[in-house]
DNA sequence: TATTTTTGGGACAGCAATGTCCCGAAGAGA
DNA sequence: TCTCTTCGGGACATTGCTGTCCCAAAAATA
């Protein structure tokens, strides 16, 4: 181990990503799951899950953090920096709705993000005036949705935050009712993209 | 009404309302809200709360019945079953948004309808093969949706369920952003409307 | 004013979740 | 095989929420 952090040695790695994995996944199902519940979901002792992250706060804060990194790289992967707006948007509704489990957590109770959000990487400490925005001001989605309006493609009388938002929830939506048997798995995307993209408007009328 | 139900009776009603009305907005933004806490905000004593209501359960399930019932007055007087679609759609939204405190709990907690729901009503030791839709079979809402798309305003490939899931997540959305003072209050019904009908793309693209 | 209802708060026991500690067993690596 | 690490589970004290009971004060009602 280099200093402080233990990097992805095999065995250690292999726990922890157990165990967030089955933390975020069950955790975004039914918040509040007990922390014998999560070392349950994840096949590991509750010994063990203390053993990784001492208390409940730093199991949240790593699962955040886990999260959003997944997530990051899903989304950058899709490479939303290019092509036509609307081609790219697709891509990350794809991208989005594959990391399902990760979305429901963040995005299934609000607070998660206040309380565990990134903030937490710049110190606590630091309470300044920022109004929480700022922090997303190089947002690549929310490039993409200034640069979708830049080009027409997209509702330029809708903020830009709004519009991230209602993705955001679309998404949700979609993977939840997914995970419930309502709509196919296989369909999410391309009912989100449509709804997304349409509104629920007849393209006909 | 006159032999089990308290009926409205001045002082015992009020201080009814009051608690139901705290705990909804409450728990609207902090699921797992302590009693003690619910009780503070009802500006009452956490006796008197627990003379009304005995446990946790029995609170939820009057404020699952209190918030639906809030609900469905306010699209009662939205009269969506009369005239063309579109515009019975704009008086839903603007009188969902009109309860937003209500349709945050509603919405915001999955669980809760699960848990607490109409089929309480029913009696709970109903464990029928319901899937759990026959229940809204005659949801007026759902009629709306079947209607406008039967007359090709509302998009057909559609199910009625992923629309109506839309409406209810793109109105909680906007209740939440503006709850966050991201959204201006008077603006909510207007982009969500905007949103629900036309989705993200431009008008004049 | 007198009576009944309703209320608020304190005291208390029960309970479930949490966090800590320890030890023997299982597993990985040399 | 030997050694070191990691693991699972039990035992334990602690904490915070819950639900119950009681009583005096405040409010409503007659």
């Amino acid at each position: 181990m280099s200093t402080t952090e233990s990097p992805e040695s095999g065995v250690r790695g292999r726990t922890r990503r157990a165990i967030l994995g089955a933390a975020a996944s069950l955790l975004a199902r039914r918040r509040g799951a007990t922390l014998a519940e999560i070392a349950e979901a994840a096949d590991v002792g509750r010994s063990t899950l203390h053993r990784y992250f001492p208390d409940r706060d730093e199991l949240m804060r790593a699962v955040v953090d886990d999260s959003v990194e997944a997530i990051g790289r899903s989304v950058e992967g899709a490479a939303i920096g290019d092509g036509p707006p609307l081609e790219a948007m697709r891509r990350l509704v794809a991208a989005m709705v594959e990391s399902g489990d990760r979305i429901m957590f963040l995005w299934g109770d609000p607070r998660v993000l206040e309380e565990y959000g990134p903030r937490a990487r710049w110190g606590d400490a630091a309470e300044e005036d920022c109004e929480g925005d700022e922090r997303f001001a190089d947002d690549p989605v929310l490039d993409l949705i200034r640069r979708g309006q830049a080009e027409g493609v997209f509702d330029a009388e809708l903020s830009p935050e709004w519009i991230q938002h209602t993705l955001w929830s679309l998404v949700f939506t979609g993977v939840e009712d997914a995970d419930k048997g309502l709509l196919p798995r296989h369909g999410v995307t391309a009912t989100v993209i449509r709804t997304f993209e349409n509104g629920i408007r007849s393209p006909a009328g």
